[in-house]
DNA sequence: CAGGATTGTGATAGCGCTACCACACCGACT
DNA sequence: AGTCGGTGTGGTAGCGCTATCACAATCCTG
C-alpha cells in the first residue's frame, strides 16, 4: 500500500516525515499537542506528497460531516434557488457544505430525499410539502430546521413570514382599488403556506363584508403548467374574475401569460397582484405588484438556527417569523403614474 | 454499545435476527449469497430495529460515495439552476445525490470548493469560472466534466453550445434588421463561454465589413448589480449604439433595467438581443428575443457523460456540442405582428 | 457415485481517519 | 529532592460498513 499512485494517506505522510502515524493525525487533524518542529516536518512532507485529508474517513472517524441537506420542491423556483443561496452563504462561512436534494413536491420524493441524506449530513433544512408531514420528519434524528411551510404537530425550528398577513396585505390592497371580484390562483392547499395564504385572502374578504366564492380558487399542482392551465380556466370563463391573487411566482408567470394568450389587458380588463417578487417583476407589461418576502433572510435565518442547533443548543424550538412587504407596481390598477 | 437509543448498526441486526454479521450485512448491503430464510430474519429485525443504512461508513468501506459534486458560478442564475436540474434528473435516476457549491464567479473559490468536494464525491461537473483553469481541475483523480466553458488545454468530457455560432445567430438578427451600431454588455471574457460569444459577435460583424468598436463592448462582473451598471454606462453615451447584444441573461435584465431608468424605448432608440431565454422573456414589454441554450438537456447530458466515466468508461474525452437557437420576439424591431 | 460447480454462511481484514490513553520529558513549585 | 501540571509523542481501539476468504452443504452432470 502507502506510497503508490494513489491519494497519500496519513500514514504516509508520517512515513515520510519520520513521526508517529497519531503527530502527523494530529498535526494534519489540527487537533491535540503537536510541537513546532514536528509541526513543520508533517507540514513539509505532506506538502511533497500531495496530501489532502479525506472527508468520508473524517466523517466516520468523529461522527461529523460538516454537511447540511437541503430538500427543496423545485430548485428552479427562484424562491428556493435563493433561500438556498442565503443558505448556503450562512453554513459556508463555518465550513460546511450543501447537499441538495430536489423533492418536486411530491411527498413520497420528500421522504425519499431525506432517508437518503440523514445519513450524510449533520442537519437538515426542508420545506415540506405536504403539511400533514412524514415519519422522516417526525423521528429527526438530526437537527431539523423547516422554513416557507410548516407541519401540523412538528415542533421544529422553523422561518417563514406570517403567510396568512402577507396576503392579506394583497388582497387589501386589491380592495382598496375597488375589485370584490377577487380570484385566486395557487397551489394545492397540502402545502401549508399556500393554505396560510388562502386562510389570510378569506379573513380579508370577509372583514371587507365581501362572501367568498370557492369557484374563484383554482389549483394546480406546483408546476409552470400547472399554474399556467389553472389561470386559463379562471380567466376564461364567462363570468371571470376583476382581479387575481396569485399565490406563489409561478403563479402569477401562469396568470400573465394566460391573459396575455386570452388578449385579457391587465391592469383594465382584470388586475394581479403576486405573491413573492422577482427581478423581472418591473419589466413586464404592465410592471407587477407583488408582495415581497426577505427570501435570502429566510435562508440565512434557517441556517443560522441550524448552526445553534449544531453547536448543542437544546432550548425550545424558535418560530422565526420575518416581515412581508407589498410592493405596489402597476399591475392593480394603482399608481399609473408615469408610463401608459 | 449495540443497543440503546443510538441508531442500530448491520450488527445489532444480525444479533436480533440470530445470523452472523457477515450474513446481515450482505441481506442489508445487498451483495453476495444469502439464503431466503435468513435475508427475511434480517429484513424483519431491521424493520423492528429501525436500522438505517449509514451512508459514510459505507463509502468508506466501498470506496464510492454516490454522490456528485456540481460547481457552479451561482445558483440564482436561472441556467445554472436549470442545469442542476437536468444533472439531478439523470443522476438521481441512478441513485446519486447532488453535492453543491457556489463559486461566486471567484476561481479561488471554486479552487477551495472543488478541493473540498473531491474527496466526497465520485465525480465533478464544473462550471470553470476562469477559462486558465486550476491546479484542482488539471489533476483531477475523479471523473470530471466541464459544461458551459472550457479551460484551455484540459482535455476532459464537456458540453456546451457552440458559443460563437450562437452569438453570431443573435447579431446577424440584428444586423439582418438594419443595426450597424451594435454594442455589447457581456461578463469577463476570462469565462471562456462570454469569449466565444464575443469571437461570434465580432466575426459576424466582420463578415457584414463592419468595423469592430471595443468601445462599444461594456464588461462587467457577473452579477445583475454589475450587468445593470454596465448596461447604463452603455447606454447613457451621446453616441449610443443603435443596438445591443447581451451575452447572458443577467445581462439582459440589466439592459431592460437601464433602457427603462433612461426612457428608452425598446426597440425603437435601442434594439435589444439576449442569449438564454427565460420564462419571463415573452411577458416583458417587449418581448425579448433571445437565443435559447438547451439548458435542461447540458444539464442531462453533463450527467451521463460523468455516469459513463464512472462506470469505468476510459474512452478519450468528448466533446458534447449542443445546436442555440435564436427566438425571435419583439426587441429587435422584427414581426412586431402577432406574437406567434 | 465421484467430482466439480453452485449456494449459503461465518470470520475477519481493512477503508482513513479521530480520539483516547499511556508514557516521557520538562520546568516550577513546595 | 519530590511532586505536580503542562507539553509532546507514540500506540491503538474503534467508527459501520464492504469485500474476500475459507469452509460446508447442496446440486448437478457424466
Amino acid at each position: 500500500m502507502a506510497s503508490k499512485g494513489a491519494t497519500p494517506t496519513v500514514s504516509d505522510v508520517a512515513e515520510r516525515a519520520g513521526v508517529s502515524f497519531a503527530t502527523a493525525a494530529r498535526a494534519l487533524g489540527g487537533y491535540g499537542y503537536v510541537g513546532a518542529a514536528s509541526r513543520e516536518k508533517v507540514e513539509a512532507a505532506a506538502r511533497e506528497l500531495g496530501y489532502r485529508q479525506n472527508d468520508v474517513a473524517r466523517a466516520l472517524a468523529s461522527g461529523s460531516t460538516r454537511t447540511v441537506g437541503l430538500v427543496i420542491g423545485d430548485i428552479e423556483n427562484p424562491f428556493f434557488a435563493t433561500v438556498s443561496r442565503g443558505l448556503a452563504d450562512v453554513l459556508e462561512g463555518e465550513g460546511y457544505t450543501l447537499l441538495l436534494a430536489n423533492s418536486d413536491e411530491d411527498a413520497g420524493r420528500e421522504a425519499r430525499s431525506i432517508a437518503a441524506l440523514s445519513s450524510r449530513v449533520d442537519g437538515l433544512v426542508v420545506a415540506p410539502a405536504v403539511s400533514s408531514g412524514d415519519q422522516a420528519l417526525r423521528r429527526p434524528d438530526k437537527p431539523l430546521v423547516v422554513f416557507d411551510r410548516t407541519v401540523r404537530g412538528l415542533d421544529v425550528d422553523s422561518v417563514a413570514v406570517d403567510n396568512a398577513a402577507a396576503a392579506g396585505l394583497a388582497v387589501r390592497h386589491l380592495l382598496e382599488l375597488g375589485h370584490r371580484r377577487i380570484g385566486v390562483v395557487c397551489a394545492p392547499s397540502t402545502i401549508s403556506s399556500t393554505s396560510a395564504r388562502l386562510r389570510g385572502y378569506r379573513a380579508e374578504l370577509k372583514r371587507a363584508g365581501i362572501e367568498v366564492d370557492d369557484s374563484l380558487i383554482e389549483r394546480g399542482p406546483f408546476t409552470r403548467a400547472d399554474a399556467h392551465a389553472a389561470a386559463l380556466r379562471l380567466l376564461g370563463r364567462d363570468d371571470r374574475p376583476d382581479a387575481i391573487f396569485a399565490t406563489e411566482n409561478y403563479m402569477t408567470e401562469g396568470v400573465l401569460l394566460a391573459a396575455r394568450e386570452l388578449g385579457l389587458r391587465i391592469p383594465d380588463d382584470v388586475a394581479l397582484v403576486g405573491f413573492d417578487d422577482a427581478e423581472w417583476m418591473p419589466l413586464v407589461d404592465p410592471p407587477v405588484t407583488a408582495v415581497a418576502q426577505p427570501v435570502f433572510e429566510i435562508g440565512q435565518e434557517a441556517g443560522r438556527l441550524l448552526l445553534a442547533r449544531l453547536a448543542g443548543e437544546t432550548a425550545p424550538s424558535r418560530k422565526v417569523r420575518l416581515a412581508a412587504r407589498l410592493v405596489v407596481r402597476e399591475s392593480c390598477g394603482a399608481g399609473a403614474s408615469a408610463r401608459r
